[in-house]
DNA sequence: GGACGTCAAGGGGTA
DNA sequence: TACCCCTTGACGTCC
C-alpha cells in the first residue's frame, strides 16, 4: 500500500497549479508558467520521497490550456528534459502518480463537441504521463459522466467510446464511482462490458451505493485491475465533514473512521489517496496510523 | 496588501 | 426557462 494525496502540498511554499486567464495568454506567459509548475512538482516529489509518501495525484493545471485550441506549442518536446527528470524520480523511489481531469471531461456526452474536447483533454493527461516515461500503472481517472435522462444509453455510450479512444488514452483510463450518479455496481458493469478498471472511492460509496458493504465493493473493484498492466487497485479515501451538507469532504482525517476502513479493507492491497483538505498532513497522519496499527501492507520508500 | 468576483470547459436539481 | 449548486485554487481587479 502506497499512501498519498492529491495535487498540492500545503507546506513547501510553491504550487504546481499556477495558471492565468485566457485573455492573458502569451507564449512567454505559458512557457514560464509551465516551467514553474514543473519545478514545483519536482520539489513536491522530493518532499514525498523524503516522507515515504509514495502515491501522488498530479494536478490537471500542470500545463494550463494544454488542450485548448489557443495552445499550438509542442510542450512535451519543449519540456522533455523536465518531464523525464520527474518520471525518473517517480521510478527510482518506487512511487506511483495518477491524474484526474475535472468535471468537464465527459466521454459519454451526447454532444459531439463536448466529446471531442473531452478526448483532447484526456490526450493531454496521457501525454504528460507519457512524457514522464511512466508505464501504464500511472492512470488517468474519470467519472462515468452524465445520465442525460437515460442511464442505460449513457452507459452504452461510455463503453462504445472507451473502445474507440486513442491507444495512449485507453491504456491509462480508469473509471471511478461518484457521489450522485454512478455507483460501484454501475462501474463494474462498465468493466464487464469494456474492461475498464474501476477505482474505488470510499466516501462516494458511502454517499451513493446500491447497498453493498464497502469491503465487498473494494474487493470487486480490485478484481478489475490487471496486476501487471494496471498495477494495484487505486482507492480514494475521505470522510463526511461533520455538520456539513452530505457529500462534503472532511477538512481533516477522522482517525476512527480511517482505522475502521483499514481494518475492513484487509487483506486487499491497493494504493491509497487521501482526499482530505489538509493534503500531505492527512497523508502523513494516515501513514503513521497504519504503521502504528501494525498494518503490514504499508510500503516503505527505497533507501 | 487585503477582499472578493471571476475563471475554457458540463450537468443536475429546483423553482 | 432561469438560476443555483457542485469543487476549488488561483488570478486579477478594485479599493
Amino acid at each position: 500500500m502506497r499512501i498519498g494525496y492529491p495535487c498540492m502540498n500545503t507546506g513547501i511554499g510553491c504550487t504546481s497549479a499556477r495558471t492565468f486567464r485566457l485573455k492573458s495568454w502569451s507564449e512567454e506567459r505559458f512557457l514560464s508558467t509551465v516551467a514553474e509548475n514543473l519545478s514545483c512538482l519536482s520539489r513536491i516529489l522530493a518532499y514525498n520521497a523524503a516522507h515515504e509518501l509514495l502515491f501522488f495525484r498530479v494536478t490537471s493545471d500542470l500545463v494550463p490550456f494544454a488542450s485548448h485550441p489557443v495552445n499550438i506549442l509542442d510542450w512535451p518536446g519543449i519540456f522533455a528534459e523536465e518531464f523525464a527528470g520527474i518520471g525518473a524520480v517517480v521510478r527510482e523511489n518506487g512511487m506511483r502518480v495518477s491524474m484526474h481531469p475535472d468535471q468537464f471531461t465527459l466521454i459519454n456526452s451526447p454532444d459531439e463537441g463536448v466529446r471531442e474536447r473531452s478526448v483532447a483533454e484526456l490526450a493531454y493527461h496521457a501525454a504528460a504521463l507519457d512524457a514522464m516515461g511512466l508505464d501504464t500503472t500511472a492512470k488517468v481517472q474519470v467519472h462515468v459522466g452524465g445520465v442525460y435522462g437515460d442511464r442505460e444509453a449513457a452507459m452504452e455510450r461510455f463503453v462504445e467510446r472507451y473502445r474507440t479512444l486513442p491507444g495512449a488514452v485507453g491504456r491509462r483510463l480508469v473509471v471511478e464511482n461518484d457521489d450522485r450518479l454512478y455507483t460501484v455496481r454501475d462501474c463494474l458493469a462498465l468493466h464487464r462490458a469494456c474492461g475498464v478498471p474501476v477505482v474505488f472511492d470510499v466516501f462516494h460509496h458511502e454517499c451513493n451505493s446500491s447497498g453493498e458493504d464497502a469491503a465487498g465493493a473494494l474487493a470487486a473493484c480490485a478484481a478489475t485491475w490487471d496486476p501487471l498492466d494496471d498495477g494495484p487497485l487505486m482507492v480514494d479515501y475521505s470522510s463526511q465533514a461533520p455538520g456539513a451538507r452530505r457529500g462534503r469532504h472532511a477538512a481533516a482525517l477522522d482517525p476512527t473512521h480511517f482505522a475502521a476502513f483499514l481494518a475492513a479493507s484487509r487483506p486487499h492491497d491497493f494504493d491509497l489517496m487521501l482526499e482530505v483538505k489538509d493534503k500531505e498532513q492527512s497523508a502523513l497522519r494516515a501513514r503513521a496510523l497504519a504503521l502504528a496499527a501494525g498494518d503490514p501492507r504499508v510500503r516503505r520508500g527505497r533507501p
